[in-house]
RNA sequence: GGUCGCAUAGCUCAGCGGUAGAGCACUACGUUGACAUCGUAGGGGUCACAGGUUCAAUCCCUGUUGCGACCACCA
């Protein structure tokens, strides 16, 4: 027998098997109920990380746990086009091959991005395989195959004519170096140390007024100079006019409210085309917007000539300088404040004013909180609702336009002179424009189509319904829709969440799920973010193959604790395989012992004879409810702590140990039975290794596990502790009486006669085995020398022919002693007893039984 | 500035209004007929701090401190 479980030439075998069984319960038609997870699609670029991992296996555990349990199950894979990421890891690639993609034709660029696709966008799905996903990889969908483009169109097309999509110059985030907007959401601060440069303007001949800025090359854009209106240092000026420094131009001072007089110098440049506050000061006083970059960030030729060309923070050092050697400078302070990134391309954002498209995301959010107010959709953990409503409430326009060729081209058609058509088709919207010039096909303008994409979470949005067929077919919209649950993470809640909820309603008049798991951050085992800069990022492919599948799965499993990061370290996935392989030596176990399943025996029928196989059973049916309600709970770590439980403490520990020495059919049976209906409820979790010995077990001949439902027919039992449970505890005193006195060989038990006796008697093969006994004998009588020891009231006695120590003795006196009094003391109080009668009369119970313990340990002389 | 979360054994973390828990690490013992990727036993904590509620607080409330995340601001 080999001494080690093999992973690695299971996994690949029981997924090929799963396969024909996981499609047939999506398709299944007879099972009425449904269950339904829309797995978020990964990027085409992407390959498994932590993350990923752990979403997914939770996940899956659920979609096991359903289908084992006979709802028709979906767990509906895809990818996504990932517009910007996609577009960059192109982009990159044929660089390297030295081609400049922005020479090559749009369709040309984009024909690249499918023939790439095509090659690499698989490798995620199969890693997601590699994890046991239990998905039906036939339907996997992609956000830009036909079906998902054409709801792409259909949606944008309705949402315009609705009134809701439209086009306005206005100032976005730019990316400079990706040459697009980003929306706010996109946009990333993050704290750097930095200058602020207080500036002189010349005011009339020979006065100045001062301005703070941190963004001095924008000043050739500034339209005006603003005070507050109640500023006394000011008040006099508004009005006049300054002058911008090194140039002939002049502003006039305004007074406007948003002016704070504490901050800065109190004086406030506006330069409306470069910076989002000054945009809407800007509208409300009517100023020009004068940009003076370009769209890479270059100054444009608004600015004086020598700054012309140069890049931003370039301009901003010439400029500086050219400011001090005119004295226009007063001081400079060094501070530090956030600038805005966008994390893809590691661009600073420039705000810049461009033509975009929007769509107005007011009534659409006012419907999703409501959604979420109302418990129509559900968040795990709760408190991400906060963050959920922060961001719908606060809702600004969609900026949906970007200036990249990845992705859906927006469906409105221009003519030169500016009027605009939206439709599906490049003929629908010749015939609008037929129509609406009152022309014949002939004469029909020109229609040129906008040349920008969609924000990739807008086709994202219409996931978990697209999916279903949307907008075409509705069959399967009626079975999976709306589907169960909906595994995030809350770096996406803004992106992705909140916009599905916001579609869905206005799309299909229903929520898109009723639940959200938002599961926690995966870091290193120290708390920090795994980064490929700190190194210390886990590849779970490898875990995999190093430790198994189970292994990784139980241990993130085990750490999913809600509402807290996860640190995970290599360390962790170690104890995950140790259990795994704990398993298998427990089934190698039943195996030597020839304990056969028999399809016919069933342990939960309730007509054992021993009470040991009985107790078994019982325990076997609290961890059974304890795992089920883990699970509906969505605790994944008590589900999994409970897996981890039953089967290293109870059914090892315990069971396994106290049968060795039984041979009869009762307990062949019951131990094979409890161990079967044990991988079933493992099952969801430890996929591979479950049914593998599944299999084992049973020959082969039943189904699988994957589609095998937990029995579940408890009632009958009575959960209560017993006189098995009772001798366990013996048991375990007697273990730590003979570890803590350092003694080896083995001793004889006594137990006082009692009206136990006869239990004892006819169990007392096992008791023996779990105290590691010679012998356990019921006597009338304690000999002299040796241990006298209590569990719950009842005394025992450890024959000991030598001298232990008296600090032992001392040590167990003193417990009890302090149990005692501080018994006595709870239950005097009469609060106590008025408030909780149960506790209180437990708790004097307890008493009693301490206090006769106490008594007869005070009674024995240590004195040999 | 706002919101949310966290603080429990050396480490990573559960937990709970009524005797403080696990795993790892540590100590001792053990290759017994599933398992040394193991077993048995043991040591180890004023449950961040200060108030309050309660008969009773690690748990509930308030505040403080420290850490983290997000949003806003960023002249």
């Amino acid at each position: 027998m080999c001494k080690q479980f093999d992973h690695s030439g299971i996994e690949p075998r029981i997924v090929e098997k799963s396969k024909t069984l996981i499609t047939r319960t999506v398709k299944n038609n007879v099972k009425t109920e449904t269950f339904t997870i829309t797995l978020p699609p990964p990027n085409v670029t992407g390959s498994l990380h932590l993350g990923h991992a752990f979403t997914s296996i939770i996940q899956d555990m659920l979609l096991r746990y359903k289908r084992q349990h006979g709802y028709a199950t979906l767990g509906q894979p895809g990818l996504d086009h990932a517009g910007i990421a996609t577009q960059i890891v192109v982009a990159n690639q044929l660089q390297e091959q030295g081609i400049n993609w922005q020479e090559l034709e749009r369709d040309e660029f984009i024909n690249r991005v499918w023939t790439w696709k095509e090659q690499s966008g698989g490798t995620i799905l199969y890693q997601l395989v590699r994890l046991g996903m239990s998905i039906d990889l036939d339907r996997v969908r992609f956000t830009m195959d036909e079906e998902a483009s054409n709801a792409v169109l259909y949606a944008f097309t309705t949402l315009y004519k609705d009134g809701l999509i439209y086009r306005a110059k206005k100032i976005v985030n730019w990316d400079p170096i990706l040459k697009t907007a980003i929306s706010d959401i996109e946009v990333s601060n993050r704290i750097e140390q930095g200058k602020m440069w207080y500036i002189k303007y010349p005011i009339g001949q020979c006065n100045f007024i001062t301005i703070a800025t941190t963004r001095p090359e924008t000043l050739f854009g500034d339209q005006a100079l603003a005070v507050h209106p109640d500023d006394e240092r000011y008040k006099h000026l508004i009005g006049t006019k300054a002058r911008i420094p090194l140039t002939d131009r002049t502003i006039p001072v305004i007074a406007d409210d948003f002016c704070s007089q504490e901050k800065g110098s109190g004086v406030f440049k506006v330069t409306p085309a470069h910076d989002f506050a000054d945009f809407e000061i800007g509208q409300r006083h009517n100023l020009h917007c004068l940009s003076v970059m370009d769209e890479s960030g270059h100054m444009n030729d608004e600015v004086p000539k020598e700054f012309q060309g140069l890049p931003v923070l370039k301009a901003r050092e010439k400029l500086v300088e050219a400011l001090q050697e005119k004295g226009l400078v007063e001081r400079t302070e060094e501070i530090t404040h956030s600038i805005p990134y966008n994390d893809r391309s590691g661009a600073i954002i420039e705000p810049m004013v461009t033509n975009q498209w929007f769509l107005d995301t007011k009534t659409l959010a006012d419907a999703a909180i409501k959604a979420v107010e109302s418990g129509r959709i559900k968040f795990i953990p709760e408190q991400w609702t906060n963050t959920y409503f922060e961001w719908l409430r606060n809702i600004q326009p969609w900026c949906l336009s970007r200036q990249i060729l990845w992705g859906h081209q927006i469906p409105v058609w221009h003519t030169e002179n500016g009027k605009m058509f939206c439709a599906m088709t490049e003929e629908d919207a010749k015939q609008q424009a037929k129509k609406y010039f009152c022309v014949d096909d002939k004469s029909i303008p020109k229609l040129t189509r906008d040349p920008d994409v969609l924000d990739t979470w807008f086709s994202s949005a219409l996931w978990p319904f697209v999916t279903l067929g949307w907008p075409k077919s509705r069959e399967e919209m009626r079975k999976y829709y709306p589907t169960d649950v909906l595994v995030t993470g809350f770096d996406i809640i803004f992106f992705w969440v909140a916009r599905m909820v916001m579609f869905g309603l206005y799309f299909t008049k229903d929520v898109p799920f009723k639940t959200v798991y938002i599961n926690p951050l995966v870091r290193d085992e120290h708390g920090r973010k795994m980064s490929k800069s700190k190194g210390n990022v886990i590849d779970p492919l490898r875990l995999m193959n190093k430790y198994g599948t189970d292994a990784l799965r139980l241990t993130l499993a085990s750490l999913a604790v809600p509402g807290r990061d996860v640190n995970i370290g290599e360390s962790h996935v170690e104890i995950g395989r140790n259990f795994i392989t704990k398993i298998w030596n427990a089934s190698k176990f039943l195996e030597m012992k020839k304990c056969l399943f028999d399809r016919d025996f069933n342990a939960h029928n309730n007509n054992l004879e021993k009470p040991l196989n009985k107790w078994i059973v019982r325990k076997l049916i609290e961890f059974k409810r304890t795992a089920q309600s883990a699970l509906d709970e969505s605790r994944f770590d008590l589900y999994a702590l409970s897996v981890h439980k039953f089967l290293r403490d109870v059914f090892c520990d315990t069971y396994i140990e106290a049968i060795k020495l039984c041979d009869d059919d009762e307990t062949q049976n019951t131990a094979c039975a409890v161990f079967a209906e044990y991988i079933k409820v493992a099952h969801p979790v430890i996929p591979f290794v479950t049914e593998y010995l599944w299999e084992k077990i049973t020959n082969g001949t039943e189904q699988m596990l994957l589609i095998s439902p937990w029995i579940d027919n408890c009632d009958a039992h009575e959960l209560k502790p017993d006189l098995v449970d009772h001798y366990i505890s013996v048991a375990g005193e007697v273990r730590s009486l003979k570890g803590m006195i350092g003694c080896k060989e083995k001793l004889d038990l006594l137990i006082k006669a009692g009206e136990n006796d006869e239990f004892v008697k006819s169990n007392v093969h096992w008791i023996q085995q779990l105290a590691r006994v010679n012998s356990v004998d019921i006597v009338e009588t304690f000999p002299s020398k040796g241990i006298r020891f209590f569990v719950a009231g009842r005394e025992l006695f450890i024959k000991y022919p030598h001298e232990i120590s008296k600090s032992l003795f001392d040590k167990k006196l003193n417990t009890l002693a302090q149990d005692v009094s501080r018994l006595t003391e709870k239950i005097a109080n009469e609060s106590y007893k008025k408030a909780k009668p149960e506790d209180w009369q437990s708790d004097v119970d307890l008493l009693e039984v301490k206090k006769v313990e106490l008594q007869k340990m005070e009674a024995i002389s240590w004195n040999y």
